[in-house]
DNA sequence: ACATACCTGACTAAAATGGTCAAGTTTAGA
DNA sequence: TCTAAACTTGACCATTTTAGTCAGGTATGT
């Protein structure tokens, strides 16, 4: 199991974007360059972001992204939602009670892998936006 | 983030064998008969589980497989381990606690996956293969 | 001897990943 | 008004990973 780029670069953008955005919009030049991350890629991941009303954009110059909530109301699930980055841990749909496989019971484990899912979902559920920048705690300009 | 299909079968191909193997070795063929997995791919995953001494094989007619350990003491990290399903949450080296990206700090998220990775394989580790057969009771033979 | 079952390694189609590239539109500021 | 900064959109693509298949073996109980 493994965490795609565009979720992790999404996370480290946003971070990097929370740090910044007191005073002015904060432009994907200077998140690429501050975080290494591909200007062409940060667009594909911002426009999602957008699209999840997790950012507004102000075009123009001078322009760039700012947060649209507060930073306690961005979970990581929201990240990961608005980027596709989901947590699969089964072939069989979700929904379809009975069967996995097309057979007519359930896999054998399918338990165990709700629960690793819900687990794991947990975690990015009482993560915030916040609680990462805590950690990340730098002097404001 | 997903389970690949190898991790998966691993341990779906053990809940099978141990819920069998009180008395005899069980074939592969059965297995892959009872959990509807190709048995060329079980034989791949076998050949690793054996490497990493969590079952035994017995060769020849009525042969198979047996567990090589009590199921309390298989847990799902060893079987991940035996099948290369390993938890990947960053790209930069783990070793490396300087840099990330090739830069001279640790990125800006690196303590969130790191903290990931050990929720998640906490999880792995707490999970053996008797509490999944504890939820699967049947009558044997 | 022969059928059953393990053993091994090479091979491959399809999907996912991790981007790049090109061609815009909008707007602040000189 | 012109221009450059910055967002917007969508097509495209190389590489890697996944999820197997295939083709041969070898060992052994009956």
């Amino acid at each position: 199991m493994k965490l795609t780029s565009k979720g992790r670069y999404a996370v480290m953008a946003l971070v990097d974007l929370a740090r910044f955005d007191n005073i002015n919009p904060v432009s994907l030049r200077d998140i690429s360059l501050r975080q290494g991350i591909s200007l062409d890629y940060l667009e594909q991941i911002f426009s999602k972001l957008k699209k999840n009303e997790i950012v507004k954009s102000i075009r123009g110059t001078q322009g760039g992204y700012v947060l649209n909530k507060n930073p306690n109301d961005i979970k990581l699930t929201n990240i990961f939602h608005a980027v596709d980055e989901k947590v699969k841990t089964v072939q069989c749909k979700k929904e379809s009670k009975k069967g996995c496989n097309g057979k007519s019971t359930k896999c054998i484990t399918h338990n165990l892998w709700d629960e690793l899912e819900i687990h794991i979902n947990t975690f990015f559920e009482n993560k915030s936006l916040k609680d990462l920048l805590n950690n990340n705690k730098e002097k404001r300009v």
